[in-house]
DNA sequence: AATATTTATCGTATATTTGCGATAAACTAT
DNA sequence: ATAGTTTATCGCAAATATACGATAAATATT
């Protein structure tokens, strides 16, 4: 496992290490997609809160977010998503 | 998946998340075990950091130590590690 | 144009993480 | 007992993360 790919592993775990963010893409594999306010209403933080979160799932790669105004929709990032998943796997093989 | 699990799953990712902390799972888990020093001199940190990254490891339940005067062996925490590679593998599937 | 809805960003406070050098602790060997 | 080896812990500084309320931005509706 090259350099890269560790940071990368990192990365992604780092992102994962909330359970508020765990429980968002949790809820987002379920549901396939849904917007920043199904999140708010779900969980017991503050907006401005669960927008951090998820800017930060997004900074990750982990989640897109596609503007359907006055909302945005947010969907797992499937490319990125299959990424870890293989890295996880190889890593914790 | 429940709550525990996402608390647990996240944990483990916490753990995961800096790159000196996958390299040295990924040293242990080639190299079967080793000691504090050994990863002093193959990562260019001070052996206080080392050790404090050994520390969350420990936390976390990934790595174990068991004493081996003067020096301490490390190795993999294989009923955790398996643990967390479900956790992962089911998580991201 | 004015209002309502939704979400991001800002400012702030607090807590945690990271990294280091210095020191202590535990144990061996002389 | 003394000295040497190895590792953990302490004390500190800087950076980052977390959470919140308040506000701004974007857009739709009236």
């Amino acid at each position: 496992m090259e350099t890269k790919n560790i940071e990368q592993l990192a990365r992604f775990a780092k992102a994962l290490g909330h359970p508020t963010r765990v429980e968002i893409l949790k809820h987002l594999s379920n549901s396939s997609c849904c917007f920043t306010g199904d999140l708010v209403d779900i969980f017991p933080v503050a907006q401005s809160t669960i927008s951090q979160h998820l800017k930060e799932l997004k900074n990750a790669g982990l989640i897109q977010g596609e503007v359907n105004p006055p909302k945005i929709k947010y969907c797992i990032n499937k490319e990125n998503w299959e990424k870890a998943r293989l890295l996880f796997n190889e890593f914790l093989k």
